[in-house]
RNA sequence: GCGGAUGUGGCGGAAUGGCAGACGCAUCAGACUCAAAAUCUGACGGUGGCAACAUCGUGUGGGUUCGACUCCCACCAUCCGCACCA
């Protein structure tokens, strides 16, 4: 009697020997094939089973490519600065330096248990100042070359958090991080200019194997749009007024102007007599947070008392002022063509100006507007271009409008500018100096890393100021260029300063000269395979791709995108809802790996739903992988010895499992590839049984196989089979279609569609012999005259009868 | 409002133009057992029938086709993203 599965036995026995003898060795004559997870930060509750499981596709992933001959990097490290770091160090009141150390010890124990092949030499850790001296040298990179850079600007701001906050962070108006209302807050700010990269993050989306989804949700996030800006002479003023449009050929139809109340020339075009209700306007618009603005649907407005030209008619038309109008966007003011845009239009009725239709479907006019017409149509009312299709005017207009001086052809992206300083402790120091005489100086790269001090108090002040501002031996230094006293810089960077480089740092991560060598840069990257969740679309995926262009510019890198596919994980929900601690819906992976095993949960968090959808947990689930593993553990088990030679159906099983395993794989359709073993197993073991035994290269395959899913299993049938290399020194194996076909095949016989019959025929029969095999079985359905006899060759034959 | 995804048994899901419900969970019955657990065997969409079988059935309504879960049109529901971007 063969023993039982024991996974406790096996696993720890096979963990120990891979400690030992890894079985992903570094091998510079293999081809390179990188696969990358997005790495976790340490937030102190530990995995739960949906961290699990992009983890287990990568892993599942690079041991397939292990099998196929590449060397694979496969490398895992910790995002560990940023906000939930540090709150978690605050609710515990444990120094985030402490915590930190300890939550990584903890979680990098819950990793090891997934058992994936990640390469521990190459581990980082964000707060290392060996890594961050690297992101401060990034920005100082950034800083020489223009792309960093001071503003006092109006941004957004978490009064939980007390902090600011980029654009991407803020999610429909509330902190991406807690969840609190976002408001403004005027500070001084390190930018990033991303915006000189829009056009360049844009195009090169096509170059990339990434979910549709990802990608349009960043290019919605540049969202570049292609229009005019022109100019409107104010009445009686010096000022011109330029707006930006994306409907130059509406341009006839503007019978008013708005600014936003943030406009520079707001109050200096405003008339004595309206000042008064205009200053209260800007003062109450400037209360408003953007949820509120956004919260409100009625629109506001106030009457300037000025008036400007329309540049083609010569109307003078009024300029209103109204927060519906955003000062961060185009140029803060705009034309505004009630006839055609349902807020000008909304507007116009509400505050009663005038409505001119200059677009009318077929050139017919519609007398009384009830609603904004922003179709395309013909032009009217629109003096020499009257008659001119709208589309055609909406490009060619522009180019006309700056040869006659009146405007120039234009883009316009919503993308913005990267807010970049972070009012907290733990983060990357922002290497700069403040000199009263040299004013900003950068800190020299030799002298990187700027080290964050050790302090004592390291809660946010709310103030707008960082913690480190009250750490006078720290702030006060000298400037590097004149000798002078002066002042650190007390920003931080943002949590996705380090995560948005980290990847090259892994292969070479102990390189005190360089960040990566030109060498290993070439040699290992970019990431062929990214996986991860979705989350991060516009956030640090975004950032990621800005950061290798940048590099890319400088001349650290050959290449300019960082990762060519992206694999986007579904998450895993628990009675309908994201796993959270507060829920109380949380499954830990540590029990189930006791008393399933490692395998036994791998391959459920495989089996549980399509790895790119959100699957819901069923904690019975797992026994039925359970119960699987055992079987196959027993075919193995009471077959190892039996020493037959392959019999045709064997032959044939094998071959096809193979096919069917290796498709399903290479389209990451995991969860039945799961099912796919399920299936040739059952029917492996009916074939067993009735010949007394299975031949030892079907066993062989199946271990093979078997080894991405299950390695520890697969490890130990392939040394029950009597190997003593590791099961991942094989190949891949290989099918052969001819040895995968049917001798007997089995047709459906339809009547007008349904299934009347099914017969068995030769594979090699012909049409016409099927068909008459097929009329013969069904001949007693036959009422009527046939009308049609269909057969699709090897699937089904259908009759049609009338 | 705009954009995207999803919709199939009690449940998770499979099938991408060709026998709908593979595979698994749960359930029920049987075997083993003094008994239970574990394990094994079988049944398992609805309706009618002792049965073979018939009939309906993949969110709804239409369409294309010999044939539709699959393709097309319209709609409904749920989830996600964006949201006054001129």
């Amino acid at each position: 009697m063969a023993r039982s599965y024991n996974h406790h036995e096996i696993e720890d026995k096979w963990s120990k020997i891979w400690e030992e003898n890894p079985v992903n060795e570094k091998d510079e004559s293999k081809e390179k094939y990188y696969c990358l997870d997005m790495f976790p930060y340490p937030s102190g509750s530990g995995l739960h089973v949906g961290h699990w499981r992009g983890y287990v596709i990568s892993d599942v992933w690079s041991r397939y490519k292990l099998l196929q001959g590449y060397y694979v990097v496969h490398p895992m490290g910790w995002d560990a600065f940023g906000l939930p770091a540090e709150n978690f160090a605050i609710k515990h009141g444990i120094h985030p330096r402490k915590a930190t150390d300890e939550n990584v010890a903890n979680i990098k124990k819950q990793i090891k248990d997934i058992a994936a092949i990640y390469d521990w030499d190459m581990e980082i850790n964000t707060t290392d100042p060996d890594f961050y001296k690297w992101t401060q040298w990034i920005f100082v990179k950034m800083f020489k070359e223009g792309l960093a850079y001071e503003k006092e600007m109006p941004i957004n701001w978490c009064p939980s958090c007390k902090t600011g906050l980029a654009n991407e962070e803020v999610v429909g108006g509330v902190c991406e991080r807690c969840g609190s209302l976002a408001t403004k807050k005027n500070l001084r700010q390190w930018m990033l200019k991303i915006t000189a990269y829009a056009e360049r993050l844009l195009n090169d989306l096509d170059k990339l194997d990434w979910p549709e989804k990802v990608k349009k949700m960043q290019s919605d996030w540049i969202g570049k749009s292609y229009g005019a800006e022109i100019d409107f002479q104010v009445e009686g003023r010096d000022e011109k007024i330029k707006v930006y449009t994306t409907r130059p050929d509406t341009l006839y139809g503007s019978t008013f102007m708005v600014l936003a109340p943030e406009h520079e020339l707001a109050l200096q075009i405003t008339t004595n007599e309206n000042k008064e209700a205009v200053e209260d306007y800007i003062y109450k618009a400037s209360l408003k947070s953007s949820v509120d603005r956004l919260q409100d649907k009625e629109k506001t407005g106030v009457f300037t008392g000025s008036y400007a030209r329309n540049p083609v008619n010569n109307e003078l038309v009024p300029i209103w002022i109204s927060d519906y109008v955003l000062i961060d966007y185009g140029t803060g003011a705009i034309m505004c063509v009630p006839a055609h845009d349902e807020r000008d239009f909304e507007f116009a009725t509400k505050f009663n100006l005038p409505i001119v239709q200059v677009i009318a479907k077929d050139g017919v006019e519609i007398p009384n507007l009830t609603e904004a017409y922003t179709e395309p149509g013909i032009m009217i009312n629109s003096g020499e271009f009257n008659g001119m299709e709208s589309e055609k005017a909406r490009l060619e207009l522009p180019g006309l409008f700056e040869e006659r001086g009146i405007g120039k052809k234009t883009v316009n992206y919503k993308l913005r500018d990267w807010v970049f300083s972070r009012q907290r402790y733990w983060g990357e120091p922002i290497p700069i100096i403040h000199c009263d005489h040299c004013g900003v100086v950068p800190v020299p790269e030799e002298d990187l890393p700027v080290l964050l001090p050790e302090v004592d108090n390291y809660k946010p002040t709310g103030t707008g100021e960082s913690p480190l501002a009250a750490v006078e031996e720290w702030v006060n230094t000298t400037c590097p260029t004149c000798g002078a006293p002066a002042k650190r810089e007390t920003n931080t960077m943002p949590q996705w300063a380090g995560s948005s480089w980290y990847f090259l740092r892994y292969v070479d991560s102990k390189n005190d000269k360089e960040l990566i060598s030109k060498e290993k840069a070439n040699k290992y990257l970019p990431v062929d395979m990214y996986v991860g969740g979705v989350e991060h679309a516009v956030l640090h995926l975004l950032y990621s791709r800005f950061y290798t262009k940048f590099l890319n510019d400088i001349g650290v890198l050959d290449f300019d995108e960082p990762f060519l596919k992206l694999f986007n994980q579904g998450m895993i929900v628990k009675d309908g809802a994201k796993m959270s601690k507060s829920k109380g819906n949380v499954v830990s992976p540590d029990e189930l790996v006791r008393e399933y095993g490692r395998d036994s949960l791998r391959l459920y968090e495989l089996f549980v739903g399509p790895p790119e959808l959100d699957s819901e947990w069923d904690d019975r689930g797992i026994d039925g992988v359970y119960r699987f593993i055992r079987r196959v553990w027993n075919l193995f088990m009471d077959n190892k010895d039996s020493n037959i030679k392959a019999t045709p159906e064997m032959i044939k099983t094998r071959h096809r499992m193979i096919y069917e395993i290796t498709h399903r794989l290479d389209n990451l359709s995991l969860n039945t590839v799961v099912s796919g073993f399920m299936e040739y197993t059952n029917k492996l073991v009916d074939i067993a049984n009735k010949e007394k035994g299975l031949d030892r290269g079907t066993l062989e395959s199946m271990a093979v196989l078997l080894a991405p899913f299950t390695p520890h299993l697969a490890e130990e049938l392939w040394s029950q089979l009597g190997n003593t290399s590791s099961v991942f020194k094989e190949k891949w194996p290989e099918y052969d279609e001819d040895k995968m076909k049917e001798t007997q095949i089995n047709i459906p016989v339809q009547i007008n569609g349904k299934t009347r019959a099914i017969i068995t025929v030769n594979a090699d029969s012909t049409k016409e012999a099927i068909l008459v095999a097929a009329k013969e079985e069904v001949a007693g359905r036959l009422t009527g005259d046939i009308v049609k006899e269909i057969y699709v060759p090897g699937k089904i034959v259908n009759i049609v009868i009338k």
